[in-house]
DNA sequence: GTGATTAGTCAGCAC
DNA sequence: GTGCTGACTAATCAC
């Protein structure tokens, strides 16, 4: 799942980890570029404006920082989405459940019924005076 | 909920924003204590020992803090537990449909029986040329 | 003040 | 390095 987008607000107002702003020359990218950058291009990027070892060390940290932010993100998305999927799912079985339980009484009717007939049917030959067979005497 | 345990470990090596061990005298309360104690008796113990109102600010943040880390792991529990609830809930109804499709197949069985028990009734009474009522002459 | 929840940070695991 | 997740902090909201 690709993290989802990340707003631009500056890092420094809520990472107090941050350090202060260096005097020195500080590559001046965003958040969004930051991220999306292959380290290929980073490296290239830092070796040529000369940056110290440190202000390596951070820049990489923040883009550790900025990749872990999108990581919670999907999470937290991926999480709601699991659980609106279980929801989905037990209202479907709940649903095939009622259908089935319909046809579950119809069919008890239609068994009512046809004991009734059949009953009806052995009364009527009966009144004929005919003899049942005994395997035809009872519906069980 | 009541929050869960906490762990006594110290609060310092995590959180980076406390302030470091002042010189000055510091009451010394443990992370446990310090959640339990009643706001009443901080105030007095706090007051008793004549903190500064920086060391006070710190200490009731300190509280703050320790009060948000069980409910965050409250939080986090009852997300699972809602959870587990939900895929239970869901094994559960689905057993239950396959009962019911048990009984289904049991009575769709039963109706064909019932029905060639009838057919058999009446071919046996046209057998004995009985003339069979029309209400009779069909199962539907 | 208390409790719950969300977004963000970090640690730590797995690949 | 990357991605994910648990625990934690801080902010925010409702009470």
């Amino acid at each position: 799942m690709s993290p989802p987008e990340l707003s631009q607000e500056d890092n420094r107002m809520k990472n107090i980890k941050m350090a202060p702003l260096s005097p020195s020359p500080v590559i001046d990218i965003s958040d969004d570029e930051l991220v999306s950058i292959s380290v290929r291009d980073l490296n290239r990027q830092l070796k040529m404006r000369g940056l110290t070892k440190e202000q390596i060390v951070r820049m990489k940290q923040r883009r550790r920082t900025l990749k872990n932010r999108g990581y919670a993100a999907s999470c937290r998305i991926k999480r709601i989405e699991q659980k609106d999927e279980l929801e989905t799912e037990k209202s479907q079985e709940y649903r095939d459940m009622e259908r089935m339980q319909q046809q579950n009484n119809i069919m008890r009717d239609e068994i009512e019924a046809l004991m009734f007939k059949y009953e009806a049917l052995k009364k009527f030959a009966v009144m004929k005076k005919i003899p049942i067979p005994p395997e035809l005497e009872s519906v069980r």
